[in-house]
DNA sequence: ACACAAATGCAACTTTGTTGCAAAATAAAT
DNA sequence: ATTTATTTTGCAACAAAGTTGCATTTGTGT
């Protein structure tokens, strides 16, 4: 079991339990985005959908995890750096989605540039997704 | 009834039906994003369910609208202005979702900064979401 | 080991999206 | 203007995705 596992639920005064021991172990091992279906069938029917659901969506809230939006409602999800404050991650770091493997890669290096909105429009976040052909795909 | 919503339909060669007039109508004249539901809603039980789902997906691949990737499972669609090609809309512009009254808008004049991407991926498509508060909900 | 709190699994349900096919509406041809 | 061919629609049935309440199980702190 990875050794960052136990520590980052504990952080959040999670409970330790098996689901969600291995879901974190499955983000930290793909080091990719992955959809709830996805964990479903990683999981090997090991949890309810329910639990899955339920975990997904304490991960989010606490912090653990992101969701990145798309555009054919495919809801993913990712880890967060450890900076990230709950509720939200404030790198505001660029995604990227492959079109041809349909693995999706937070680029963590790589930084949104500032945009310039109108007058009158506040920002709170700001979601960059490029898709394309990623480097194993070429 | 709009000027350009036969105009629009004739020019892709699509036959001109009162679901696809009232749902291009109900675009041209809120001028923000809507999703599924919110077509279904103003709509009001005028047509099928599945009559939206079809005309949304002719749409799209006909060039008349766009997808607006989201965090939250519900993709939105907006007008392509008239430049675009079938297919995909090509202009870039910014997204901008406000957290208060949850309206989307297509900021056509501001468009997405060029992005350095690590070497090896190749990018098709960037996609920009701002959200925050709209210049209506200060 | 015990009591309390939290998380899980189950069942039932709602919502969302898809597919095939007959009926209806639109477009094209005469 | 009427007929024929093509396209689109609505229905029904289904599949997939997500939600809620509640009893049972698991984890935590003493």
């Amino acid at each position: 079991m990875h050794p960052r596992i136990i520590d980052t639920l504990k952080r959040r005064q999670l409970s330790i339990t098996d689901s969600r021991k291995k879901i974190l172990e499955l983000f930290l091992e793909r080091k990719a985005a992955l959809a709830h279906a996805d964990i479903e069938q990683h999981s090997g029917d090991e949890f309810d959908r329910v639990t899955i659901y339920r975990t997904l969506q304490t991960f989010v809230e606490k912090g653990i995890l992101h969701t990145i939006p798309s555009a054919d409602n495919s809801v993913k999800y990712a880890l967060c750096k450890d900076a990230c404050t709950e509720g939200h991650h404030h790198d505001n770091h660029v995604h990227f989605m492959c079109d041809a493997c349909g693995i999706t890669y937070c680029l963590d290096h790589v930084t949104v540039p500032a945009v310039q909105l109108p007058p009158g429009y506040q920002v709170h976040q700001l979601d960059l997704v490029a898709s394309g052909t990623c480097i194993k795909c070429q």
